[in-house]
RNA sequence: GGAGGAAUGGCAGAGUGGUCGAAUGCGGCAGUCUUGAAAACUGUUGAGGGUCACACCUCCGGGGGUUCGAAUCCCUCUUCCUCCGCCA
């Protein structure tokens, strides 16, 4: 969410970054300078009229403490108008202070000036490529025909006991699962990151808090006899353990990673890009978040894109970087970079991971706010990135990794695994 | 699930109708002293709205009510604690 202050001493330049998400933001900015302006002199009105009458009641306490009942009783009728006007206000000002945040709900975050304008993914633009593009044998597979060859993911289970997009991994599957997992999360907190694990299920005012909510609800699972909502990443429950405080400047950096499963309900999704382990609606992720001041946010995403980068090399991985155009931009973020792993036997590019810096636009939901070095509280700076997301990784090295031996597992993760090839 | 109790500033903790945005202690910040630090002493220190700046307004878990006036009384919701029951 947008500061209203900043809406109106920005209104041009914001209007203007907007263009590149590829939207108009002129109605929705004049609009919500409109409710500011009628919430302000509401406001004002109200003040004014709180202050009068109170006023009069220190009056009235006086004057019943030095006996002067009748006295007081000629006040008291005079309270009884502007109770009722104030009472009138007050209902007037809630109800355009909740226009106001609606209205401010709906718009999403001004893009960095470094985020190209565009429309669609076509207009990302690719920044770094790294690794060997591996040349398979003839008749190498995609990875869900190699899920099943060799017996170590079975999405038809999934179906039976869930449905589909719920897959089951069996043996040598589900321990490179693990084994990723424990990797990823060793290299984070070698980064300097704290691992924390966090309720898969959070409230309302947490949704609102990292911005799902109200934008996204429809993708969230919503648990509704206990009105809870199944995290779609870790980013939600864990940017959320800093909602409503109040850090001191030294607090900083913040830096946490998490595993967990992720819940994504995915309506609207079909076809071949759905397949296999390329569209799931549970998967499972390792995220890391960052709260920084502003002046090291950007410095603070530059590490988690080297952070990344680390860990497909050494997972040797062919991977590219795009940063990510305005129409591609989510919501909430100002600054977006993908990481996108080569999948040689689909012939496609793979997004395995999404560093983001949203600058305040979380922390204003959020009222994470931290005192500055003239004890005025300011908003910080949130960030965060997968490293990684699960299934396409695996994806990406079951089908760059296949031999006519079967399918050699990194080096790297041998160690976790307990085993070098699957076969 | 049943029965009681509680929720106050960064933390602890007073405050049961006006003099309370709130005692006191700890913590934080500044200063005195000191080569420096610690200790001691002195001062200062909640958040939000509003204003050029003041004024002024709001906030004592959330929401509603009583009253001229509510941290304080009433209703309701949430959370926590204690006891009982159940249970991985």
């Amino acid at each position: 969410m947008l500061q209203i202050q900043n809406i109106r001493e920005n209104q041009e330049s914001i209007i203007t970054a907007l263009k590149k998400r590829s939207i108009d933001a002129e109605p929705m900015i004049s609009k919500v300078l409109e409710l500011d302006e009628k919430r302000r002199s509401i406001q004002t009105e109200l003040d004014a009229t709180l202050a009068e009458s109170n006023k009069l009641s220190k009056e009235i306490g006086m004057l019943f403490k030095t006996g002067k009942a009748q006295e007081a009783n000629v006040l008291k009728e005079k309270t009884a108008g502007l109770k009722e006007a104030s009472k009138k206000l007050g209902e007037d000002l809630n109800t355009t202070a909740d226009e106001l945040q609606q209205q401010l709900y709906l718009i999403p975050n001004v893009p960095h000036e470094s985020v190209p304008a565009g429309n669609s993914e076509e207009d990302n633009e690719e920044i770094f490529k790294e690794g060997d593009i591996p040349t398979l044998s003839q008749g190498a597979l995609p990875h869900w025909e190699l899920a099943k060859k060799y017996d170590i993911i079975d999405f038809e289970l999934g179906v039976k006991i869930t449905g589909a997009g719920f897959p089951v991994y069996k043996g040598k599957g589900a321990r490179l699962q693990r084994a990723l997992i424990a990797y990823f999360l060793d290299k984070n907190a070698e980064a300097g990151y704290t691992e924390m694990q966090v309720p898969l299920m959070v409230n309302e005012d947490s949704g609102y808090g990292t911005g799902q909510l109200p934008d996204k609800e429809g993708q969230m699972y919503h648990v509704q006899a206990d009105d809870l909502y199944l995290i779609p990443t870790a980013e939600v429950p864990v940017t959320n353990l800093h909602r409503g405080d109040l850090l001191a400047e030294s607090d900083f950096p913040i830096k946490y990673t998490g595993y967990t499963p992720c819940f994504r309900r995915e309506a609207g999704s079909y076809g071949a890009h759905v397949r296999g382990l390329n569209r799931l609606h549970q998967f499972d992720k390792v995220e890391i978040v960052r709260m920084e001041h502003p002046n090291n946010s950007y410095q603070a995403l530059d590490e988690m894109v080297e952070h990344v980068k680390n860990i497909l090399r050494e997972l040797k991985l062919p991977y590219r970087i795009l940063r990510l155009c305005g129409g591609d931009l989510g919501f909430t973020s100002a600054l977006t970079f993908d990481f996108e792993v080569f999948s040689t036997a689909q012939d496609r590019w793979l997004e395995i991971s999404s560093v983001s810096n949203f600058e305040t636009f979380q922390a204003n939901r959020l009222k994470l706010r931290y005192k500055d070095e003239n004890g005025k509280s300011q908003l910080a700076h949130t960030l965060n990135g997968s490293s990684l997301a699960l299934p396409r990784v695996l994806a990406g090295i079951l089908e760059n990794y296949q031999t006519d031996e079967g399918i050699k597992i990194p080096d790297v993760l041998v160690p976790y695994c307990g085993f070098d090839t699957i076969d």
